[in-house]
DNA sequence: GACTGGCACTCGAATGTTCTGAGTGCCAGG
DNA sequence: CCTGGCACTCAGAACATTCGAGTGCCAGTC
């Protein structure tokens, strides 16, 4: 049904819509790819890309646009992910290499991300779930207030106070300290949170209430889906290239952002660093981002993955290059953080 | 010159284009705000300040609008800064109550002040410089490495990687973060940059080197500008409520969202909690924004400020309101902030 | 002297009309 | 199967017209 030239044609018309945000017509498109055939033949074809669905005239005597279909089937099939230059690689890895901590990996992240692509970058704080306890201190602030520290291997620090009624011992704290750390050190937060159940039982009654409290309060920060969520986002000045259709294309996006639910479902489960998700307007779950695409990927280890990252952009977007730029970012995140 | 009427027609009109966002004439003035008076003779008012520069016609056949100079004047003579229902009141404090962290209480902060505002809402974090020591750890990573983690009065934490080139004993490290912890405890972190220089001193010749690394590692996280200028922002959805005005209302701010060292000058100094701030269009520093005004305050104890929070939004916002949220809110902060 | 009703005037926005040209589909001929 | 030619469509630009909200000013009234 759809041979090479089709193919062709529709590629041309993808990069051309993408360059100019504008329909474009037969004589242009031949006019700037050499199709090698006249206007006529490329409105035949045209004709039959339409039949198929893969592009639509926005009006009679307007040139064509690509659909959704006619956008996936031009990142499947007829282009292929673009490598940044040599000089965009330096300019990644200096940038993150100058990270002071794991919070301010994850902000350059999406600097750098958004400044690349020059579209709304969105980047989750490694997962607890997948890390490991590194250690864990417990601080008395006063007699009767203590601050639990909990530094996972990816770097992440969580804090929590926990209060008692009464004063507690110097001695308690310096031993609980050393028994959280030998039992959990290593542990998986997810196994942590087993290991942890029997911690209370190494102490003596008396001293059980207290042990009890700071435990559950260490499973509630293992476990907290709040803490568990959290995603940086930027760029969102990059919206303003799109002032234009402000309606479909700027006030969605700027909504959904501040919906850190929604842009977790949005960047999916995507859980293989090696792979690049592409979510084309309708296929993604939210009737408002039918304009938008998502452009997502894990980074971490390569066996396994830490977290998520990606991009939000209008449908017409440069797929090659944004595919390439999140690849690469994604890739520099995850060494920065295995080196770490 | 300007008698207790003209001033009534000035609130008037100020509240109406607050109301409509469209430029009030004379009639519908009298209509909507019973003056007493006749069109005509709000008219002759009109034309009196619109010569003193309150006021100003877009056009020759359409109403009035205010004047950055009439925003001032209503602001400072001729409102009142709205207090909030109780209702919202106990929104407030139950929302923020809530928080695991400080973190979570910035974040939190930056929501709710969006919420209740519907603006852009930015609250900085707590100044470091202003905070004290509460509590120093050194954590062993691997031999060679290690994280430092500081622990304010605010309940800030920052973490700080250092690396050294052999291996570092654990009795040295036990004994390094007591000496820290006694020598800086309680300390401004401004002071403890003095006190720090001396901890070298007290070591062995021997493990000076790793002693001073860590001392200046330690100095850098006191002192760091980008740590100090952390800030957090939110409601940017709220500004597709002026779609209308892209390029003047929303553009401007998206981009200077982006900017935190240009936010941060806008929030400006305010330093004592009891003030509010107010900079209406050209009265902030930034060309760009000209069409826009901030209210800000700072938060913290009475005595002293912790840092500045307040909201962006276009200069024909609803002060009264805007600025009692602004109010009510820093008040809250501080309040969680203190008893924690 | 301050306020008011009346009136002529202004000009942006809304509405209507026409024109233009990019782009199309289709067909007959190479 | 490709191409040049041709009639057709229709959104958007350009221009003209109307409409009315709002103004400034003035003469008259309290």
């Amino acid at each position: 049904m759809l041979d090479e030239r089709k193919l062709d044609v529709l590629r041309a018309i993808v990069e051309d819509y993408v360059a100019t945000h504008e329909p474009v017509g037969s004589k242009t498109l031949v006019d700037r790819h050499n199709l090698g055939v006249s206007p006529a033949t490329v409105r035949n074809d045209m004709a039959a890309l339409e039949e198929e669905g893969y592009i639509t005239q926005p009006h009679t005597s307007a040139g064509r646009i690509p659909t959704d279909a006619g956008y996936r089937l031009f990142v499947d099939k007829l282009s292929t992910v673009k490598t940044l230059s040599v000089a965009e690689k330096k300019a990644i890895t200096s940038f993150l290499a100058g990270a002071i901590d794991l919070d301010d990996v994850v902000r350059r992240t999406v600097r750098l991300l958004a400044q690349i692509t020059r579209q709304v970058a969105i980047v989750q704080y490694p997962s607890l779930n997948r890390s490991s306890v590194r250690h864990i201190e417990v601080v008395t602030m006063t007699p009767r207030r203590l601050l639990l520290v909990l530094i996972t291997s990816t770097g992440r620090v969580e804090q929590r106070i926990v209060e008692h009624p009464n004063d507690v011992d110097e001695q308690l704290i310096a031993d609980l300290r050393s028994r959280l750390n030998t039992v959990l050190a290593g542990q998986r937060l997810t196994e942590a949170t087993t290991s942890l159940a029997a911690v209370p039982e190494l102490f003596a009654p008396s001293d059980r209430p207290l042990v009890a409290s700071i435990v559950t309060t260490l499973l509630e920060a293992f476990t907290d889906e709040v803490v568990e969520q959290r995603i940086a986002v930027g760029g969102a000045a990059n919206l303003t290239r799109y002032g234009d259709d402000f309606e479909r294309n700027v006030k969605p996006v700027l909504e959904a952002l501040e919906e850190h639910v929604i842009l977790l479902k949005l960047l999916g489960e995507a859980t293989n660093p090696q792979t690049l998700t592409v979510r084309i307007g309708h296929e993604n779950p939210f009737e408002e981002l039918a304009t938008t695409s998502v452009v997502a990927t894990a980074y971490g280890s390569k066996s396994e993955a830490l977290a998520t990252l990606g991009i939000v952009g209008p449908t017409h977007m440069d797929y090659p290059s944004t595919m390439g730029a999140v690849r690469a970012v994604a890739r520099y995140v995850s060494q920065i953080l295995a080196d770490s």
